[in-house]
DNA sequence: GTGAAAGCGCTAACAT
DNA sequence: ATGTTAGCGCTTTCAC
């Protein structure tokens, strides 16, 4: 096809040689003889050729393209993410075809269609719920689904999640430890499933050493949010714990409670926050956290790509406890 | 292609029309009546039929495919520009095929070649310097290539990049205002041309008004760079003022001058970064900054994408200051 | 408006 | 080992 781009008619002209020749020459498993190839090679050198894997993958039945899609690319968590992910496909000589779903922010069913137009072999889901037809269509046309910190109730699907109740008991117990009277838990008004489970796991926890806790949640998941989270909660004098089920909800809490209401942390009050995001760890913030092992989460992304064992379906990363100066 | 998708001609079958009734369906511009489009679409829906966009590629000549190639996709300014990038992208009907430059760091040649044989119609390299014998062959076939922040010595090309010199003038200016009487300027050790650039500007200026300064580069360009530099170089108690060529590093550097060495800022000492992301609003920060405006950057990029004319070639982005807190 | 046929660039099965 | 042939799924003349 195209604008200029050279074919392998011509370099096969070229070469005195035939089609095929300069096809085997390209294909890692074709039987070409040392002259021939030379040939080839030195012909589709001076032309300039490329072969085309578009056309190549109609005939495979390998795009050897693979569809991410999320949104919220630039926060600190996501974008850490893609990075990986993007990393450990290039590894494996696998494409990724990024979909930003910014604007479709509830519903990514269109993103995912397009996905299938592209042949996508696998879809990587980092945000949003794919409707259950989605899913149906994934698994009738063979393109694996691989769904990101989310939890849907089918046999069916790859799902790799970090342990959210875990964390959330983790954060509880830090904070029982501190020995806490009142917390808070805030979380963002966009209610992902991955902070619902946070959020739940944490006060039913909370509930069963009876310690009061009052909920809030509002915005988006930022740092803004957590700012305003802890400018409104911390009026309440009596509250003297938060868990912040995102760093950046809690980074802009910490700030709030320090800078604006006065609060010393952690002396009379423990946060504890969760993802490990980079600037959880910076100086100012030193935030004890619970953190999400974002390489070996990739890392089993990845598995969930090539293997075809149905034991992966649903994977639970562990997550863990970094102590740093927040909680007391 | 492949696993189980339907074909058109399937689609053709059950519809009982012809293949190309099918495929003239399925196009913006294709003539056909009523109730065949609508039998088309009935059969569609029913097998549930999707376009091969890779097959429709190979005779359009157009694959819609734009390769983005870039490195350090996670930290906070790249990561924001590709999360614009391909919101840009996906609402020009273009699909991003990202392409991770960690592993490659010094040569993004092997990744354009690769988006070559993707027919990618166009390439926006966020980080890397591509070779010469890369740019030819981007022109010789026709791939539209857009640099961002890099500056290339040739006509041919598009770039379109912020005004460092100017920004760096401005950081200059803002430390004179400052009275600083010798200043530091730390910029990362990966020496990207962007960096260079606003060392040298910044030294210029500086040296012209006769105040001296002291240049720093190592490492990475990451918060923990800046934040060895600020130990490192504050131990000359006659330093009062610093540049940091990122916000990444100035707040690395930041955190190193008040918890580590005891300085007051902006008392007697002044940072000014360059960037503007988002953590540089954070409370604990607030720091003087130089705005690099990612959405009309970004604008411009899409712009450059379709747009044919030579004279956007260069596209200078101009830079502003936000005061905040940093700069006596 | 519609179908038949040719062709996009490539790979693979089939001969030789 | 090499050339010939037949597709892959689609679009696009070209007739009618």
């Amino acid at each position: 096809m195209g604008r200029g781009f050279v074919t392998a008619e011509e370099v096969a002209k070229r070469a005195g040689v035939s089609r095929s020749a300069v096809s085997r020459t390209f294909t890692p498993g074709g039987s070409v003889s040392k002259p021939v190839r030379r040939k080839v090679l030195k012909a589709a050198q001076e032309l300039g050729y490329r072969v085309n894997r578009l056309a190549q993958g109609l005939n495979n039945d390998r795009s050897n393209l693979i569809g991410v899609v999320g949104s919220n690319l630039s926060s600190p968590f996501i974008s850490r993410q893609l990075d990986l992910l993007s990393i450990g496909l290039l590894r494996r000589g696998l494409q990724c075809l990024l979909l930003n779903a910014a604007d479709a922010r509830k519903d990514i069913a269109p993103l995912i269609e397009l996905l299938f137009e592209f042949r996508a072999q696998a879809i990587v889901v980092l945000s949003g719920e794919p409707p259950a037809s989605i899913v149906d269509e994934c698994i009738a046309n063979g393109v694996r689904l691989i769904l990101i910190n989310q939890r849907l109730d089918r046999a069916d699907t790859n799902m790799v999640l970090s342990d959210d109740s875990h964390g959330a008991h983790l954060a509880a117990m830090r904070l029982i430890q501190a020995k806490c009277n009142k917390v808070a838990v805030v979380s963002s008004g966009s209610q992902t499933p991955a902070q619902l489970r946070r959020v739940s796991a944490f006060t039913q926890h909370m509930n069963s050493e009876s310690i009061e806790v009052v909920a809030w949640s509002g915005g988006p998941t930022s740092y803004e949010s957590g700012y305003r989270a802890g400018c409104e909660l911390l009026l309440d004098k009596s509250i003297d714990g938060a868990f912040c089920v995102t760093d950046l909800l809690a980074l802009g809490f910490l700030d709030a409670a320090r800078l604006e209401m006065g609060r010393i942390v952690p002396e009379n009050l423990s946060i504890v926050g969760f993802d490990d995001i980079p600037q959880a760890g910076w100086k100012s913030y030193q935030l004890t956290t619970v953190v999400q092992p974002l390489d070996t989460l990739t890392e089993k992304v990845l598995k969930a790509l090539d293997s075809d064992e149905p034991e992966t379906r649903l994977q639970l990363v562990p997550v863990t406890m970094v102590e740093r100066t927040t909680a007391r």
